[in-house]
RNA sequence: GCGGGUGUGGCGGAACUGGCAGACGCGCUAGACUUAGGAUCUAGUGGGAGACCGUGCAGGUUCGAUUCCUGUCACCCGCACCA
């Protein structure tokens, strides 16, 4: 009898000989096929590892160690995004330098992932909070600005009332703050702006020549937002002044019946003498700019506004005077923060124009049909036909809104245009715990980024890193360190206090592990040229419009800059669900159903966790934690443990078993690469039900069982391997082949259905024709078959349907 | 409102381009071995006594539908006055 299966023991023990023998290390041979397997670097956080880690981590070292066994030169690395708020909070609360909590929190993580037995390249691994590391970030910054694509702006911000910092649009969740939950209000601050928008055409186009799942494609694709129409002039009367709208509805120029501008728009202003009712105005502007945007969007669906009296537009193209409002709806960051009304056509101009008795007039209907535009605005572009619009009449929406704007061009009062939802990305925190921004201001030069061998420009050490309430970064206080000499002119100069968001450093940290220590370059030419792109990304769902959107661009900055050989970072992205608790609800402490993956570890095994996280249900969606769930992985582990007790002889696979080995070695290949990591564990797990219902293996089986199951349980298996005493280290072996005739049964056996229902199975060959295997069927069915036979049909290998009429 | 997703036994979940629904695991039942078993092994396990009935619901296409089509309901996740 084998000794027990004892994880503690086998699991340290390998995983010592795997680190002290590199054995994952990536090579340099750069003439070797190559796979880039990459995860989400975690965020090092005080509370460690979570049991959602593994399940990606997991997927992707499958897939590593796969590749390993194929023959590829494999990169699979990890490493640490170390900035960010959680670290500067706690550093303040207990008064520790948020680089000692982050080496903790570090030091936790990493033995925590050992534990887990993963192939990562540990000698690759970075850390964003890295001096050697974020030389590069504010490298890559100052190439942007350089560009022209990073710009300081007085805007209004998303401002976190409790963090006291400036917020991106992707971090406020339901108008409250990302990671505390607080109230975000808006503020005008100077920031600094990077100009994602510039690439919004091209991070739509390229998603085409990627293998992303298409939900990552689609949210993507909605987030920018891209939406054609026109911006058409609307001249002013008595004045020689026009106001510019957006419209992705061109052709029903006609039933404009007012304006709208936004309470920003700087044409009210202009016009303030002018305006009869200038005190309601302000009002109206002080009441919507008090608003959150969240009170603007959640809390007030109820239209409001105020009309101008005093300014009066003209529809040019049939002369009609109408009225301008101004409303909160109007959004100044979006189009030109003026739009046409046309409330017969549009779902807010009906609503607003019906509570403030605006006229409607409808110039789209349906051919054959009445439409009431008094109980609701007519939307519906596929069917609309155009009417009551001069020479738009008769014309189809699409085809008037072609011909709208060549009339508009033509007449110099309008033009096509392309909007984008997607803004430009708040750069700036005023923060500690971040990648200090590479610039000086200079009274007379303006901003001038330092000189390059000035890089890396580190953090210094403050006394305070509490965030102040003036909105200014504690870096200010550090007066030794902000004053300078300007690199332009030599005169006094402050630096730029803001540090980068959380999500600079993570938007080019792949392009770092390809050659992790490099001091000349963020990474050697051959280096990015061999292992770029990226073949496989995982992460999660959460990252799509930020950190994925984020590095997509910085990636083609890049590209465009020759830096990196390849237009795209990654080529493949998939995403896993997430790991739920025992009640189906999130895990969370409140709720107090956080599993711990240490205590796992230590009662149950790392290949345990790891199996049962690949079998806990389909990759891509949440799946629900279940403590039974596990010990059945750990039982099927302790089964694969104790086949070595009914192990006989012979390196071939008996004849009643080829077959089934075959079969497996397909299934389990193939799913591996289809994120089917659950039907690839049933399958072996069905196979080892074969080997004790027959209460033998030979050796052959049990290497093959062993190399397939490899890649998810690396520690028992490599213990079996030695102990059978089969050749090398597994993690070395030959990933095993199958021959596609051989996955097929001789005898197969088929059901024979009348009239599509099942009756009786029978057992043929695989090559019977199709006239014997009806005659064998209708024996096999005898007196059920009853009536006049209309049709035989056979599919091969599956199925004999007989359909009778009665 | 818009976009995406999911509905299958007591539970988690399988099912190739339409072809024996419920693989695999959990749980449960019975038995074996045991001082004992919350260990292990063996057998059984969708419902119904049955012909039969069963994949959210209602239709449709088909010899045959979890799979395709039309409509509808529920839940989950994004986005949200984007003109």
């Amino acid at each position: 009898m084998s000794e027990l299966y004892n994880h503690k023991v086998v699991e340290k023990k390998w995983q010592k000989v795997w680190e002290e023998n590199k054995a994952f290390a990536a090579t340099n041979d750069f003439t070797k096929p190559k796979y880039y397997a990459l995860v989400e670097f975690p965020y090092p956080s005080g509370q460690g590892l979570h049991v959602g880690h593994p399940r990606p981590y997991t997927a992707l070292d499958i897939v590593a160690r796969k590749r390993r066994m194929q023959g590829y030169n494999v990169l699979y690395p990890m490493g640490w995004d170390a900035f960010g708020l959680p670290t500067e909070n706690y550093a303040i609360k207990n008064k520790i330098h948020p680089k000692i909590v982050t080496k903790n929190n570090v030091a936790r993580f990493k033995e925590q992932l050992q534990a887990l037995g993963y192939s990562f390249d540990w000698d690759r691994e970075i850390n964003t909070t890295d001096p050697n590391y974020y030389k590069w970030t504010q490298w890559i910054f100052l190439k942007l600005f350089k560009a022209g694509l990073a710009y300081k702006m007085e805007m209004p911000i998303n401002w976190c009332t409790s963090c006291k910092v400036g917020l991106a649009n992707e971090e406020v969740v339901n108008g409250v703050c990302e990671r505390c939950g607080s109230e975000v209000v808006r503020k005008v601050k100077s920031q600094w702006m990077l100009k994602i928008t510039e690439y919004a055409q091209k991070l739509i186009d390229d998603l085409d020549s990627v293998d992303y799942i298409e939900k990552v494609k689609v949210s993507q694709k909605n987030w920018i937002g891209r939406s054609e129409g026109a911006e058409v002039d609307f001249k002013l009367k008595d004045k020689d002044e026009t106001l510019r709208i957006y419209t992705t509805r061109p052709d029903t120029l006609f039933g404009a019946t007012y304006m709208v501008v936004s309470p920003e728009h700087p044409i009210i202003d202009k016009y303030k003498s002018e305006i009869s009712n200038w005190e309601d105005i302000v009002a109206y502007r002080e009441m919507a700019s008090k608003k959150s945007d969240f009170e603007r969007t959640e809390l007030s669906k109820d239209k409001t506004g105020v009309e101008i009296k005093g300014i009066t537009a003209i529809n040019p193209v049939n002369g009609k005077e109408i009225p301008v409002w101004i409303s909160d709806y109007v959004l100044m960051t979006y189009g030109t923060g003026a739009i046409m009304a046309v409330p017969a056509h549009d779902d807010r101009d009906w609503e607003f124009a019906k509570k403030f008795n605006l006229p409607l007039i409808q110039v789209v209907g349906k051919e054959g049909e009445s439409v009431d535009i008094n109980e609701a605005a007519f939307t519906d572009v596929a069917t609309g036909v155009l009417m009551n619009s001069d020479f738009l009449n008769g014309l189809e929406v699409k085809e008037a809104k072609k011909k709208i704007i060549e009339f508009l061009e033509e007449k110099k009062i309008g033009t096509r245009k392309v909007n984008f939802k997607l803004r430009d990305w708040v750069f700036s925190r005023q923060r500690y715990w971040g990648e200090p921004i590479p610039l000086v201001k200079c009274d007379k030069c303006g901003f001038v980024p330092i000189d390059e061998s000035e890089l890396p420009l580190e953090l210094p050490e403050v006394d305070s890193y509490m965030p102040t309430d003036n909105g200014e970064s504690p870096l200010a206080a550090m007066e030794s360190w902000v004053n300078t000499t300007c690199p332009c002119c030599g005169g006094a100069a402050k630096r730029e206090t803001d540090t980068m968001p959380q999500w600079a450093g993570s938007s080019w940290y792949f392009l770092r592990y390809t050659d992790p220590t490099n001091n000349e370059a963020l990474a050697s030419k051959e280096a990015l040229e061999y292992w770029l792109p990226v073949d496989w990304y995982n992460g999660g769902m959460e990252h799509t419009t930020l950190h994925l959107l984020y590095s997509r661009f910085w990636h083609k900055f890049l590209y465009d800059n020759g830096i990196v050989p390849t237009k795209e970072p990654y080529q493949k992205r998939t995403s896993h669900g997430m790991i739920l608790g025992e009640n189906g609800e999130k895990m969370s402490k409140s709720r107090g159903n956080v599993v711990n993956p240490d205590d796992i570890v230590n009662d149950y095994g790392a290949d345990t966790l790891r199996t049962y996280e690949m079998f806990i249900g389909a990759f891509d969606l949440s799946a629900s934690w279940s403590e039974d769930g596990v010990k059945g992985c750990r039982r099927f582990l302790d089964r694969v443990w104790k086949l070595q007790d009914i192990l006989s002889d012979g390196d071939e696979y008996s004849q009643d078993m080829v077959t089934k080995m075959h079969q497996t070695i397909k299934k389990v290949s193939f799913d591996f690469e289809n994120l089917k990591y659950n039907t690839a564990i049933a399958a072996m797990m069905s196979l080892i039900n074969e080997f004790y219902k027959k209460n033998s293996v030979t050796k052959g089986e049990f290497k093959t069982l062993l190399t397939l199951l490899n890649p998810v349980a690396p520690h028992i298996t490599e213990e079996l391997w030695q102990t059978v005493g089969y050749e090398g280290m597994i993690y070395q072996t030959a990933w095993p082949e199958y021959d596609e005739e051989k996955t097929v049964e001789s005898t197969i056996e088929i059901a024979v259905q009348i009239n599509g229902k099942t009756k009786v199975t029978v057992q043929i060959d695989k090559d019977a024709e199709k006239e014997a295997v009806i005659d064998m069927a209708k024996k096999a069915l005898g007196d059920k078959l009853t009536g006049t036979v209309v049709k035989e049909i056979y599919v091969p290998g599956r199925i004999v349907n007989i359909v009778v009429k009665n």
